[in-house]
DNA sequence: CATTGACTTGTTATTCTATAACATAAATAA
DNA sequence: TTATTTATGTTATAGAATAACAAGTCAATG
């Protein structure tokens, strides 16, 4: 959150309350949100109730880099790093529904390699992988 | 198309009316196309016109590898390469929606790295990269 | 200070996407 | 044949996303 703050001010862009009461609500969660269950925490605080009002704070936070959309679960997720650029990759337990940050530099750098090789400008980038976390493999292994 | 005849019956799999047509559609389209449009195709050829017929077909090509699902735009393509494992990657154009599948030997070798070492089990992966193709850049460079 | 223009928030209404639940029909196995 | 599975179709509902408009806020300019 500070460090939020502090991204937001050095951008010249607005934490407004909306945006940053969004930010909070990803923040204490630790899981992924979809978007109406985010609206419905956010017009208990008093913000509006229609989905034009989560949908707009989302995509504030995902465009400048301080929560991601995770395609799959049609959610949004506050990101582990903000500020530092990278090339995040989710692991969803399709068993948990949990979603883990993680990333590597080589994936990074395979990917920035196919872009040039294609001469495509990638602008964001999204990889996604679903399977088994380790409790949810044991589980299944155990049935 | 033969390619999927092969592998299906190979794989002792059922590739009925439904779901050939669902494949020549994509196949014949070029391009990524919502359950929708694909729904609205399929009717027209007789078949059920509700949702749930063409999300099966859809869901039925995916699993066994006959096409991909693009999350990004919610839409569906035929894939390149059926039968051969790989990780493919989308290149999607924000300016004109076409869909680019590709794929290194590199990207690969990352996330196997990625999943290894968090002990995370990988069933399906997604990578999808938004950005400019070649002439969509130059477009907009010229404005 | 007053006004302009950019940005933000809120609301209404609509469209698109996806699934649950059940009934029927076809194919496969015993 | 009979039973079991698999696939198809329909109805109804839930969930996700956007278009279009109105009103308010804010900073800057004259
Ligand atoms: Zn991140
Ligand atoms: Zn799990
Ligand atoms: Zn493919
Ligand atoms: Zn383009």
């Amino acid at each position: 959150m500070a460090t939020a703050e502090r991204q937001t001010a050095a951008e010249g862009i607005r934490l407004t309350p909306v945006r940053r009461r969004a930010l909070e609500i990803l923040l204490e969660s630790h899981r992924a949100m979809g978007a109406c269950e985010v609206l419905e925490r956010l017009s208990q605080d008093g913000f509006g109730n229609q989905p034009p009002v989560a949908y707009r704070a989302l995509d504030f936070l995902v465009e400048h880099g301080l929560a991601h959309r995770i395609q799959r679960l049609n959610a949004y997720a506050a990101c582990h790093a903000p500020g530092q650029p990278h090339a995040p990759v989710f692991l969803i337990c399709r068993g948990c529904d949990k979603v883990a940050e993680t990333g590597t530099d080589s994936l990074r750098g395979a990917l920035d390699d196919l872009a040039r090789a294609s001469d495509f400008t990638i602008e964001r980038m999204a990889v996604e992988a679903l399977g088994l976390c380790p409790a949810c493999r044991a589980a299944e292994d155990a049935s």
